[in-house]
DNA sequence: CTGAAAGCGCTAACAC
DNA sequence: GTGTTAGCGCTTTCAG
């Protein structure tokens, strides 16, 4: 196979400008003292030849290594790769990242954790000490793992928590959720419902917290009752189904049900039609996160999208410029719109608002 | 920020050892003349110090680098992506490409990549200068972009062309795509269907060609006409419509079609439920790629299951090994299931068989 | 403003 | 078997 080396390295470039390596650098890199004249000769050559510099090499020299590493729950991500039911997360993550780090000369890599502690120590240092990321997005549950966040600190390497506002090293980047979960109540009320139901998410997400406070507060601002209303799910489909089912076999049923998932608002749907409930008919159903199955259940699932490329892309942003400005400490907020589908109409006897 | 170094290196090992760096560069990289005691005293130093090689300095050293590029279609993923329709290409890839590396201490990078001509040959000139991966996989319409493989070929990387049997460099590997259409299409036939439409993918795709070649083999086998039943598409919603809705039209319509994409068949489903035909008992209808949708249309479709993550995860074993043992000449062909729904049944009239 | 020199961490080639 | 030497391509000192 032979070694492949660098087809044409600074060197030559250096040469054929008839300049030393130390120019050519400077132009690469963008830094002053240097003349206009000599920098345009230097990049004609660089044109010239089709230098491009060798990542390793930078890296080497003890500059950046252009990479930016996005870290995903292994367990979580490889069960929604096997399981194809639509889950979208990572490939947002890459329109949104990989984008934005082209646009700037960097590269994106995503990278699986376990969240296990016994191996995240490890194979996070290790990721670390063979990759030298530049900047790190951590994706939850990683957000708020202190094992994670501690090692980055130490490490001295700029990374993001999507997801997260616990105070601490690192920008937090959240997709406003109670704000979104407001939203959509508000919706709700404004069609005329009176009970609305929420269906919570796992309680290891900060986020399904928010979710629930958002209904709440927009449900209190409005004067409605909550109590009892509140169904507890984990995101996953059977979780939605036992909280669905719970919710409307209530002596009160509610007219409407917000679910914190796609997957538990598809369990809701299946759980009214098995009660002969219509949707939006008999009630109307909200989910968030707006994945691509939302737009072939039966009726389309109005959904509270969840802007993961925005946010990301921001994310990378921040990271990239961390060189040169520090990090915000302030949350940073990418706020989703509500996506109006099928789902959700005028409460029954509301006609006269 | 500070420059970040190798917290641990080489040279703290061999410090740590007793022995030289070469020593434990030899344990690093499993090579011979190694005796079992030092060697293991060595590794003993390595788990201590946590110590992870930087694959930055391996590469630069002129050995490998540990890197695989998957390069994707950029015009056609960014689309994907965008447009949220559930396509899990990309996640597929990861799946087979990522946990298949990691376990052979490589990762994998993906790089979209323009097919716009003037573009590719500086794209991935630039990526191979600065990745300087040890192998690239291509997928469709890369696989079979003679400049992309004459410039892998060139700078002697070795490379795997998915959904290509061209003759050429680089290792080629499809999904056996004339066999899946013949299995749906015999399985149609075993249902007593005995005109079988047929919506063909792309021409700018070879596998659109093999697809078509099965069927039309299969129907042959069966001694039935194929005359008129194929209908040309280009794997997008749009042209399944117009294809489905020619087909639909025919004075002697089909009693069963079976689409180049998944797209086209939920356009065929739409089709019919415009013409009132419905789907299984008027029309039986099965799908190519079995992207996450076609679990959540009606009736769900049954369709050709294409293994990428098998694919891609025998591309990069057989990369990976290139160092070693030359890529095998012959097309590797990795089969895919027909998985059935509800979108097919027995043909009127064919309880008789 | 520009150039020369000294590594970064690792491996290939060669000695011992 | 094991150690020594010389780079890989680049950036960071530090001189001019």
């Amino acid at each position: 196979m032979g070694r492949r080396r660098q087809a044409v390295t600074i060197r030559h470039v250096a040469d054929d400008a008839g300049v030393s390596l130390q120019t050519v650098s400077r132009v690469i890199n963008k830094q002053p003292n240097v003349r206009p004249e000599m920098k345009e000769k230097v990049q004609a050559s660089i044109d010239k030849l089709g230098y491009v510099p060798s990542i390793a090499a930078q890296q080497m020299s003890g500059s950046r290594s252009y990479l930016i590493l996005a870290l995903n729950d292994r367990e979580r991500t490889i069960e929604d790769w096997r399981s194809r039911q639509g889950t979208d997360w990572v490939d947002q993550m890459l329109l949104g990242g990989m984008l934005t780090c082209g646009e700037h000369g960097y590269r994106m890599m995503v990278e699986l954790v376990d969240t296990r502690s016994d191996h995240v120590e490890r194979e996070l240092s290790g990721a670390i000490a063979a990759l030298q990321p530049d900047g790190v997005i951590l994706t939850p549950p990683h957000s708020e793992n202190s094992l994670i966040t501690g090692l980055l600190a130490q490490h001295n390497i700029p990374f993001a928590r999507i997801g997260s506002r616990d105070p601490g090293p690192g920008i937090c980047l959240t997709m406003d959720d109670e704000r979104s979960a407001r939203l959509a109540t508000d919706k709700l009320i404004e069609l005329g419902h009176r009970r609305i139901g929420f269906i919570a998410g796992s309680s290891e997400y900060s986020l399904s917290g928010w979710r629930v406070a958002g209904w709440q507060a927009a449900m209190a601002n409005a004067g409605l009752q909550t109590e009892g209303l509140c169904g507890q799910g984990d995101f996953g489909y059977e979780s939605g189904e036992a909280a669905a089912h719970k919710l409307l076999s209530l002596p009160n049923q509610p007219s409407a049900i917000i679910a914190s998932s796609d997957q538990m608002a598809l369990a809701t749907l299946e759980v009214a039609r098995e009660m002969n409930l219509s949707v939006p008919e008999d009630l109307s159903v909200i989910s968030f996160d707006n994945t691509p199955i939302v737009r072939f259940t039966n009726p389309p699932l109005t959904a509270v999208d969840q802007p993961i490329a925005q946010t990301i892309s921001r994310a990378v942003e921040l990271l990239i410029n961390a060189a040169k400005v520090p990090l915000p400490n302030k949350p940073i907020n990418i706020e989703g719109k509500l996506e109006m589908r099928g789902s959700i109409g005028p409460a029954r006897g509301a006609n006269d608002l």
